[in-house]
DNA sequence: CTGAAAGCGCTTACAG
DNA sequence: CTGAAAGCGCTTACAG
C-alpha cells in the first residue's frame, strides 16, 4: 500500500506547480485548457483525490451536516433517505448522530454537537431543548435565511418537529387536510355521526387533526359522539371502541393513525359491528399492512421523501445564507380503501 | 464572533508549550498533575475544542465510518440507531450514505467512497458488488480480523447482507430457529398439515426460513402442502390463500413474514375460514400492527438495535485489527398470539 | 495565465 | 517532566 499521492505528486507528473494542481481542483478560473487537461491526466493516472481534512483547514470548512434522531422513535428514520440524498446533491456529507433520552444528558450532547465546529449545520428530528433556540452560539432557524453575510463559522440549527412550521405556513391546516377530505367524502356518502381517535395531545401533528375534525364537523353541521384522546396504539384504538356503548351504529371513525385505527378494527370485529356497513374507518400513514387488513384500511399516504429532502434544502439554503425554500405541496393523499365503502374515483 | 481558540492560545492562557497542551489533549504519559490542571483550566476558560481536522490531517485518522444503505429500502433503517450508538461508544462518526440504485452508478459510488480516504471503515446494510469482495483497495471481511499491522491507510469494508454469515456461524439455522420452535409446537398441539408461504429465493434469510421449514417437516414427520414462493408482499400472501383448494382444512400456515401473513388472514377470512380454528397462522418481524389484527398475529420479534450495534462492533473491530466478537445470541423470540390458538406459557 | 510562499491547527520525534 | 521545530496537504493572497 502506497502513500496517497498529494498535489505535489500530480504537480510534478504534470509538470505545473502546485499552486497550479489545487486551482484545477477548487475551479478557479484562469488555468488553460491545455494546462487544466495535463493536470487532470496526471491525476487521474496517479489516483489523486485531494485530502478533504487538509481542505477543510484551511478552508474552514467542513461540508458537513448532522441529523439529530431520538435513538428510540423510528418514525423519524423514514425521513432520512431523502434528506441524506437531497444532502448528497449539494455536496454535503451527512452525520447521524442520536441522542440519549435523558434530558439533561441530551441537551449536553446537543451543545457540545453543536459547539464542536464539525458541522455547518445540524437538523433535528426532534424537538430542541429551548436552550437551544435563538441564544447561545447556536440558532434555531424557523423561515427566516441567515441575517448576516460573512461569518461561517456560525452553526445553523434547524429543528423539524414534525414540519409542523413549515406546514402550516403553507396554509392553516394543510397537513391536516386529508381528514377533512375524508370527512367531506363519508358525509356526502350518508354519514351524519362521527367519532376521533385521536393521538397524544403533545403532538402537533395529533392537535392538527383533531382540530380538523371538529372544525368539520362544525362546519357541515355534523353529529360528533366526540374525541377520545390515544397514544398512537393499537390498544387505544381498541379499548376506545370497546368502550362505546351499544346503539351508535351507524358512524364513522376518524383515527388518528393506522395503528390506533387497527386496533379499532379489531374491537368492532370482535364486537360483531360490520365494517363499513356499520362502521366506517379511517387512519394516516398508510403502513403495508393496512391494505391486507380485512377490510383493508383507507389511509393517508405521506411521502416521506420529499418532506426529508425538503427538510434538509431548508437547512442548507440556511447554512448557505439563502432564503427558504418554499414548501413542498402535495405530500399527502387520501388512499380508498375498502373500509370506508365504495371507492371514488380517481 | 470570535475565532475559535487554538492550542496555542490555551498555551498562552496556562503559561505554558503549545506542545504541552497537544500532550494533555492527547493523553499522553509524563504530564504533572499540576501542568495537566492548569492547561485544563485555561482550556475550560477559553471553551478550547481541538480542532479535528488538523488532528486528523496529521494522524491520518479520520475516526470517521460509513454506513452504506440502499437508498430505497427502509428495512436496514431500522438497523441504525443501534449501530450509531454503538460507534459514538467507540468514538467514531458515522456517515450515512445513500447509495443510488442503478446497479453501475452505484459500483462507481461505492468505490469513491472507498477510496476516497475519509473513511476507516465502511458498513453496508446492503449486499455489495463483487468487485468489492476481496480485490482491490478494499477488502470484504467476512469474520477475520486485520491481518498485519501498522497500515492504517486500509480500508476495511464490511458488508452485512441480512448479517447470514454471522448468524450462520452461530450454528446452522441459527437464524431460522424460531420456525422450528413454532412448528414444534404447533405439530406438539395436534397439526400434521402445514404450508409454507415463502419469501424470495435471492434473500438468504428467505432460504434460511425455507430450509427450517422442510427440514422440520422431514424431521418430525409431518404433511407438506408445499412452499408457495412470494415477494415478502401482502399480495403474495393474499394470493396464495385464495388459490388454495377447499377441503385441505385444518392446515397450518407459516409465513416468511408479517406482511406475507396478513394478506393470508385477509384471504382466509373472506373464504369464511376460521382462524386458528381452521388455519393457523404465523409471521415473521413483529409489525407494530400484527398485535391488533383480528386474530392477533404470532410472530418473531428481532431485537433489531442489538443486531445493529453487533454490525458496528464487528467493523470497529476490523478497523482496529482485532478478533471478530461473538455473535449475539437470543436476538429472536416468539411472540404467541391468537392466530395459533391457547398461548403456550412463558 | 502560472508560481513561490505563508499558514490553517495540530502531533510527534527530538533534545534537554 | 517540558519545549522548539518540522511537517501533515491543502488554499489563497501576492507577485510576476
Amino acid at each position: 500500500m502506497e502513500k496517497r499521492p498529494t498535489s505535489h505528486d500530480v504537480a510534478r507528473a504534470a509538470g505545473v506547480s502546485q499552486s497550479t494542481v489545487s486551482f484545477v481542483f477548487t475551479g478557479r478560473a484562469g488555468i488553460s485548457p491545455a494546462t487544466r487537461q495535463k493536470v487532470l491526466t496526471a491525476a487521474a493516472e496517479l489516483n489523486y483525490r485531494p485530502n478533504l481534512a487538509a481542505r477543510s483547514m484551511r478552508t474552514r470548512r467542513t461540508g458537513r451536516l448532522a441529523v439529530v434522531v431520538p435513538i428510540a422513535t423510528l418514525t423519524p428514520l423514514t425521513l432520512l433517505p431523502g434528506a441524506i440524498a437531497a444532502a448528497q446533491e449539494e455536496g454535503y456529507v451527512v452525520e447521524v448522530v442520536s441522542l440519549p433520552h435523558q434530558m439533561t444528558e441530551r441537551d449536553e450532547r446537543l451543545a457540545e454537537l453543536i459547539g464542536s465546529g464539525q458541522y455547518e449545520g445540524v437538523l433535528s428530528f426532534t424537538p430542541l431543548p429551548s436552550a437551544h433556540a435563538g441564544s447561545g452560539p447556536a440558532r434555531e432557524l424557523r423561515a427566516d435565511p441567515r441575517p448576516e453575510e460573512g461569518e461561517p463559522d456560525q452553526v445553523v440549527v434547524l429543528a423539524v418537529a414534525e414540519f409542523d412550521d413549515d406546514m402550516h405556513s403553507a396554509g392553516a391546516l394543510a397537513d391536516a387536510l386529508p381528514i377533512v377530505t375524508m370527512m367531506e367524502h363519508l358525509a356526502a356518502g350518508g354519514q351524519r355521526r362521527f367519532l376521533h381517535l385521536a393521538g397524544p395531545r403533545d403532538f402537533r401533528s395529533s392537535l392538527a387533526r383533531r382540530e380538523a375534525y371538529l372544525a368539520t364537523i362544525e362546519r357541515l353541521g355534523l353529529e360528533s359522539l366526540g374525541v377520545i384522546d390515544g397514544d398512537w396504539s393499537g390498544r387505544s384504538g381498541e379499548d376506545a371502541v370497546n368502550a362505546l356503548p351499544d346503539g351508535i351504529l351507524p358512524v364513522a371513525v376518524i383515527a388518528a393513525n393506522d395503528l390506533i385505527a387497527t386496533g379499532a378494527l379489531r374491537a368492532a370485529t370482535r364486537r360483531g359491528w360490520r365494517v363499513p356497513e356499520d362502521l366506517t374507518l379511517t387512519g394516516w400513514d398508510d403502513h403495508p399492512q393496512s391494505a391486507f387488513l380485512a377490510p383493508s384500511l383507507t389511509s393517508v399516504r405521506q411521502d416521506r421523501e420529499r418532506l426529508g429532502a425538503h427538510s434538509m434544502h431548508r437547512l442548507i439554503a440556511a447554512v448557505r445564507g439563502l432564503p427558504a425554500p418554499p414548501a413542498p405541496t402535495d405530500l399527502l393523499r387520501v388512499v380508498w380503501r375498502e373500509s370506508t365503502g365504495p371507492v371514488p374515483a380517481a
